[in-house]
DNA sequence: CTCCTGAGTAAACTAGCTTTACTCCTGTGA
DNA sequence: TCACAGGAGTAAAGCTAGTTTACTCAGGAG
């Protein structure tokens, strides 16, 4: 064998894994219509997938201010993607909620993805499949402890 | 049990996993003194690592046009981690060769990351981080081929 | 009321690229 | 020998996706 991979350093192996899974992932997810959307707006799905949020709550999931994060509302609003509706609480609050045509996202991103796991599977095997997951919900449980990271990652 | 990462999506796992990672290596890397040092810097260091390359084909290496490697390029020269010297096959090439500096700088990253391995490895269990790299290793050989992804990650 | 806090917005700025458009140098072929 | 094609490198402007700074607005506590 002799494989250059094994003596690779594990920072490397997990950025490489995580490189390939994306960008098939966002090739997919483009090719099926969605070449408006970037993977930030996909993770800002995943906040307001229940129930919705304010947009400084969903600028706190995303770690970035909340600027930032008025500006990714605005530009899903324009698109159809979001609505903003009263909130509950009252105040200057708005709830941003989640449209048909999100959902829609929600659910064809969702089903790339479990392609996407199912083809690895058929490479690896399915038991390898299990033990990479349960390694890797290890690694990140020994890492992070009790909360998860924050959903953007920050190169 | 019943923990939540059992049902997280695969995509989503290997990205908290390379973001923690990541992120303490960086953390660790800056407490040791190089605060003026990104990633890619460090990517640029491997590349360069035996004897050195032009900024082209530094660019094409970490996948990014030639006036942002130059401009890379530059950066590290005026803080004294590059140099340029001549090139054996002359023309306009010059060769971009790393200084003393940056093979500290490559050495103490070293060092972090065998680290945060040895980390990861104790809580894990060493058979069990030995299988996470086997099977890490597995994904990438499945969904790349023989070529290996280039070094530089867009999210 | 007044003042404080937290939500939201506006405008300017910034980093880290890309695009467009050159200037050099050298090897090739008429 | 001499145009000229092509690759290396550089310069300047433009772009994207954010941050910083600085506000406005609404409600609640005292």
């Amino acid at each position: 064998m002799n494989d250059p991979l094994e003596r690779t350093e594990l920072t490397f192996l997990l950025g490489m894994a995580f490189q390939l899974v994306l960008t098939e992932f966002v090739r997919e997810v483009e090719a099926a219509g969605y070449e408006e959307l970037r993977p930030i707006h996909g993770l800002a799905f995943q906040v307001l997938r229940h129930g919705g949020a304010t947009s400084s709550e969903l600028a706190e999931r995303l770690g970035v201010t909340k600027q930032a994060a008025g500006q990714i509302v605005a530009y899903l609003e324009e698109r159809g993607y979001v609505r903003r509706v009263e909130h509950a609480e009252g105040g200057r609050r708005r709830l941003v909620v989640l449209t048909d045509r999100a959902e829609k996202h929600l659910a064809v991103a969702g089903r790339v993805m479990r392609e996407l796991e199912a083809r690895v599977g058929e490479r690896l095997g399915p038991d390898e499949l299990t033990l990479l997951r349960t390694e890797l919900a290890g690694l990140i449980r020994g890492l992070a402890g009790a909360d998860l990271p924050p959903l953007r990652p920050i190169w």
